[in-house]
DNA sequence: GGGCATTTAGTTGCGCACAATTTAATTGCG
DNA sequence: CGCAATTAAATTGTGCGCAACTAAATGCCC
């Protein structure tokens, strides 16, 4: 009942690990490891990959409050995004496009039909495939969507050119990584 | 109890939009719109976010297989790095340094404390904190994550300078985007 | 010192990402 | 043709991220 977690029956049979823990149990046995050093790569501020996730929550939350209005999470924006540029897709072309499986796409594709932002229908020459087509309504929310790109480019602070390198060299290192995990699979 | 969504009796209400779907019902009035105009950066491609978030999962998806061995997903990994390198933290230190809150951080760490990596205690101090410490088994972890920086960075196919480079770039977007984010709410 | 605002964790609920499995349709191959 | 392999989507289960809320402890201010 209580949301705290300890004052129960057994909370604490812990590990019989140190019998008192003095103060700091861990770090900096001669101060921090520098950067270069094996150890100090395990430091949290030399990890691009934090870096990179920090950013894209950050864009998660911008576009959270700029998409509210729209009643669309970021990723239904994204999927929008595709179905405005190509039209109605079968759900495989669709996740192709965005990095995505069904197990992901399927509820949130009947979210996004349940809101009446897309139909989905089996496509008749092969009935495995689904077909993703916006409805009017979905076509429509494209008007209200479109400025929505510059005013997420005028909060990143930087200039239209940079963000394309940022883009190119950002795409790069996704091809890099995912030829990595295939090869370390 | 079957997997195909409309078989049944009522998949199929839709929306009275249009009556027959003739082919393409979206794009292209007059071909693929040009980058920089309105409609243009409504194009996915166009999308920094979706460079950045891909990149993101694809590192995601090569620590997935990298510390498959040491049993921690990539979230519970940087929670460990914090703890090496920081020793003993109350979760609101411990969220500080990863941007996470207890929301996120405390089924986290149950999991943690389940699999006898972490320890948590209730301050004494302060009876509202808690206090995550590393087990002896949680930090003996470190010696086998030792090896993982130097991997990953030899996936990423880039030179060390450009990371840092990178990792700058990025946490300015990163505080660009949370400002934009806090005056926009 | 009493009472109220603040702080800290935890919980609940929702949506997304992903692995693994299931079902059904199609392809291919003998 | 018949049957195995492949393909498409959905489902199940787990974990993360975040908003909203709850409970408890502390700080503060009169």
């Amino acid at each position: 009942m209580t949301p705290r977690p300890n004052p129960g029956p057994a909370p604490e049979p812990a590990v019989a690990t140190s019998p008192e823990p003095a103060a700091v149990p861990v770090p900096d046995p001669a101060g921090t490891p520098p950067p270069g050093s094996t150890l100090g790569m395990l430091r949290l501020d030399q990890h691009v990959c934090f870096s990179l996730q920090s950013a894209s929550r950050a864009f998660n939350g911008l576009y959270r409050v700029l998409l509210k209005d729209l009643g669309l999470t970021y990723p239904q924006y994204l999927v929008m995004l595709v179905l405005w540029e190509h039209g109605t897709l079968p759900v495989r072309k669709l996740g192709e496009h965005l990095r995505l499986d069904s197990g992901t796409l399927s509820p949130l594709l009947k979210r996004l039909e349940a809101a009446g932002l897309v139909h989905r229908e089996r496509s008749a020459r092969d009935e495995r495939s689904v077909e993703v087509r916006p409805t009017e309504e979905g076509l429509a929310l494209r008007e209200r969507a479109l400025d929505i790109p510059r005013r997420i480019a005028a909060s990143t602070g930087i200039g239209l050119d940079e963000i394309q390198d940022l883009k190119a060299r950002l795409d790069h290192l996704t091809t890099a990584l995912d030829t990595a995990a295939a090869n370390e699979a």
